[in-house]
DNA sequence: TTATATAAATATAATCATTACAAATATGGA
DNA sequence: TCCATATTTGTAATGATTATATTTATATAA
C-alpha cells in the first residue's frame, strides 16, 4: 500500500526507464490507485502536486510503461483508455451505469477451441459489461 | 452468400426497424462483408451506389442495429470501431501488422473463476492481439 | 390525390481523446 | 562548468464520433 520513492525508482530502473520525478509520481499513482484510472484522473490528481505537469507527459509516460510491460492499456471503455498496473491476465467488467471497472479471476486453459498455433499472441483481453451490483440496487430503489 | 432485398427487409422488420433503402444496403453490406468492417469501409463502398449517403447515416444505422442486437460493436481496434454481423459469442484476434481481424471459437463455460452472480452481464468480449500467420511469414521473408 | 404528421437522412459543425511537433528544461558525464 | 542527450512542456493538429438543424421520404387520413 505504501511505496517508497526508492522502491519505485528501482522498478523503473529494472525496466531501463530513467526514474524522473514525473515518472515516479505516475507510477506511484498507479500503484496506489488500482481502480483502472484514466489519463485525466492521473493528470488531475498529480497536477496539484506538480503544477507544471503536462497531459502529454502523462500520455507519453503511460505509453512508455506499456511498452515496458509495466502497465496494460484497457480499451474496455468506449471513449477513454484505462490503465492497469496489474499485468497478469485477468478479466474486466465495466458497469455501463457508473463506469466502475471490476477485476475478476479467469482460467484461460480451455477458452479457445480453435487452433491458434500459427498466430503469435501478445495480449489477451477479457471484457464484460453490464450493470454492477451497486447500480442494480440503485435502480431497484429508484424504480426505473 | 446472396441475400435478396426481401430477406433483408424481413430481418429489419422483425426487429421493428423500418427497411429504408440505406438500412437495407448497410445490412446487406454487413451480411456480405464479414471481415468486421469499419464505418469508413462501409461508407466508402456504399457511397458509390448511393451518392447522397451521409456518414452520419452509417453511424446512426449501425448504432440502431447494435441496439436491436443485429450487430455487435467491437472495440478491439485502438482507433476505429469494427462491426460484426455475427452476434454469437466468439473470440477475436487482431493483427497489429495488417489490422485484419480473425474469428475463433471459444468455450466460456469455465473461463470465469470468481462469482459474478451479483453482476448483470450484457456483453462478453474476448480480444487477442499479436501477429497473424500471414504477417509472420512476411516478417521472416523481409528479415525484420 | 393531397395534406399533414412523423420518421429518416443529410450537411455541417462541435466535441474530445489522442498524437505530432517544436521549444524549453533537466540530467549525467567529460 | 560545459555539452550532448533525454525528458518535459505548451500548443496545434488529427480524426473518430456525436450533436444539431434542415431537408427529404414515408405513412396515413381527409
Ligand atoms: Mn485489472
Ligand atoms: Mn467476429
Ligand atoms: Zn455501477
Ligand atoms: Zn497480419
Amino acid at each position: 500500500m505504501n511505496y517508497s520513492i526508492k522502491d519505485i525508482s528501482k522498478m523503473l530502473s529494472e525496466k531501463d526507464i530513467r526514474p524522473s520525478h514525473q515518472r515516479i509520481k505516475i507510477l506511484e499513482y498507479l500503484l496506489e490507485n488500482k481502480q483502472h484510472p484514466t489519463v485525466d484522473m492521473i493528470y488531475n490528481e498529480l497536477h496539484e502536486e506538480i503544477p507544471t505537469l503536462s497531459k502529454t507527459t502523462v500520455y507519453n509516460t503511460l505509453s512508455l510503461f506499456n511498452e515496458a510491460k509495466l502497465v496494460r492499456i484497457l480499451s474496455i471503455d468506449d471513449n477513454e483508455a484505462r490503465y492497469d498496473i496489474d499485468i497478469e491476465n485477468h478479466g474486466h467488467f465495466i458497469c455501463k451505469k457508473c463506469g466502475d471497472i471490476h477485476d475478476f479471476e479467469i482460467n484461460l486453459d480451455s477458452l479457445v477451441k480453435d487452433n491458434l498455433d500459427e498466430f503469435e499472441i501478445n495480449e489477451k483481453h477479457i471484457y464484460f459489461n453490464g450493470i454492477c451490483p451497486k447500480c442494480k440496487t440503485d435502480i431497484r430503489q429508484s424504480n426505473n
